[in-house]
DNA sequence: ACAAGATATATGGTTTTTAATATATTCGCC
DNA sequence: GGCGAATATATTAAAAACCATATATCTTGT
């Protein structure tokens, strides 16, 4: 197998307000289509893009088209130090996260999920 | 009290190899001053100084002057889910910064600590 | 089945902002 | 004065943002 992520490497695709806003949100949610992430963080779409394909190229998402939409969540693989890591961010910061929730929670036409399987 | 600090402005100063490694190094030895640092990572000691400048001007180290050296720790109020992060990180990364503990274990004239109290 | 339009997502090219580095200098303590 | 540490300044490099445009899929009408 490759190399591992290092450490400064998950920290650096952390760093910035909209990757860590749409990583936590994934993370909590199971997994999000671009125009959710669109509508939660209320940023242009190509912005999210950019970021989430920044977030793919350093193997934090995976990415899966259904139809039209095109499904965001965290790797598979990722290592076990940093789903941990994610979950204990997540835990600990849902009111910093609450803005985008709501969004979320409040969006009109949100594209249906059959069910939660992956 | 103020406002708690950010995952984004957590992962931001932990976003440069320098700084992860310094505070990872930092949590995981307990204290360590800037002379040791500067061995232990190989670096310049302004660049040193000024890294942790910003890890501490971010609330994640405290310094504390002792004679001619100054000693960082991590601070004493950091947030709970930070510390759980860096042991998480700490905990899985050892050999990652087993380049670092190894050079800090053969200095030469290191400083010497009457007690690991504190 | 095919063309036209609508919606969802990605990418190219540029400018602007932000952050890192090196060198020189200053400060503080013995 | 000498050592450890911090800061100032200039320079360079990297990352974010923006706008326009491209691709892919779905829908509707014929």
């Amino acid at each position: 197998m490759l190399e591992p992520i290092s450490p400064t490497r998950v920290f650096k695709c952390l760093a910035d307000e909209t990757r860590v806003r749409m990583t936590l949100l994934i993370a909590a949610e199971g997994e999000l289509c671009v125009c959710e992430l669109t509508t939660a963080l209320e940023d242009s779409q190509p912005k999210i893009s950019r970021h989430l394909a920044q977030l793919r190229s350093c193997g934090l998402l995976e990415d899966q088209r259904r139809g039209q939409w095109v499904y965001y969540r965290l790797h598979p693989q990722l290592p076990e130090w940093v789903q941990q890591m994610l979950k204990v961010v997540v835990q600990a910061n849902q009111s910093w996260l609450a803005v985008n929730s709501e969004k979320l929670l409040s969006m009109r036409n949100r594209p249906e999920r059959l069910s939660l399987c992956g």
